[in-house]
DNA sequence: CTAACTGCAAAGCGTTTGCGATGAG
DNA sequence: CTCATCGCAAACGCTTTGCAGTTAG
């Protein structure tokens, strides 16, 4: 799964005249490793773990051409900064823990398919659509922290 | 019903002690007259079109001031500034028409009950949540522009 | 070889804040 | 009077960008 996302980015670069260089090869790899939904910083510094040329610059400029290509799906949770994960091929939403920040994903077919009705009822085409809970652990049975 | 919010907000201003500047009166008004989503930018200019003496730094300041109270709501649709409207007592969501920056506001009770329910689901109480859809006009019956 | 890419540092952009002056209560 | 508030301009945090050197293809 993660050498299929790797060779995946790769035909992508290819297609589009993009070098494979070393940094992208980290890049891509420390997010296709990143099971939480890192931030421009924790993107920089795992990356800038395993290869101390890659500077933040570079993580900016990939990340941004990454979302470009449709690898990857940023987001705005609302703490002033961008947070990335890979752009899997099932449609998600996301809870947010206000209590830690860490962040679950759901998905509910009942509620894609409303937002299509809502959207189409107003006289648009839906294109598109954020949909965040903010909530925090309930009593009993709570995620360890 | 302008009447009304406004003298609504010189209650909670005198509750806390604030003081009932020029500006803050101005602001007010503004917002209270603003259908559209407004963002600081737009706020400012029509405040410092009725009264010169407003500053950018107290539109900020005071925006944050009445959403801090409870008066007003903000919004980020993602182009990088915040947008804002009064806190109405109804909960609605938005659509964002992309094409145009146009908000669109909606209410449903069944997607209220299924977020509840699937934030029940996981565990968790939800506190908030956010649901914007962004969309472009349907071929026939678009709103005019 | 050469266009794409990189690191660095400077700039951009929306927003916040320190400060001395002002004014509401 | 006194403390909240104001305008101004500097600072801030995140992100982008100009430039000269580097590198994949």
């Amino acid at each position: 799964m993660r050498e299929t996302k790797l060779s995946e980015l790769e035909k992508l670069c290819l297609e589009k005249g993009l070098k494979m260089t070393d940094q992208r090869k980290v890049i891509a790899q420390v997010l296709s490793e990143s099971a939480d939904h890192p931030d421009v910083e924790q993107v920089y510094q795992r990356a800038h773990n395993q290869d101390h040329r890659i500077s933040l610059a570079t993580v900016y400029r990939t990340l941004k051409l990454f979302e470009e290509t449709g690898i990857l799906t940023k987001h705005d949770f609302g703490a002033g900064r961008a947070r990335y994960e890979t752009s899997d091929d099932d449609h998600h939403d996301h809870l947010i823990d206000i209590t830690s920040g860490q962040v679950i994903e759901f998905t509910n077919d009942e509620i894609e398919k409303l937002q299509r009705a809502i959207a189409e009822k107003l006289g648009f085409n839906l294109v598109g659509h954020k949909l965040e809970l903010y909530a925090i652990p309930g009593k009993r049975g709570k995620k360890k922290e």
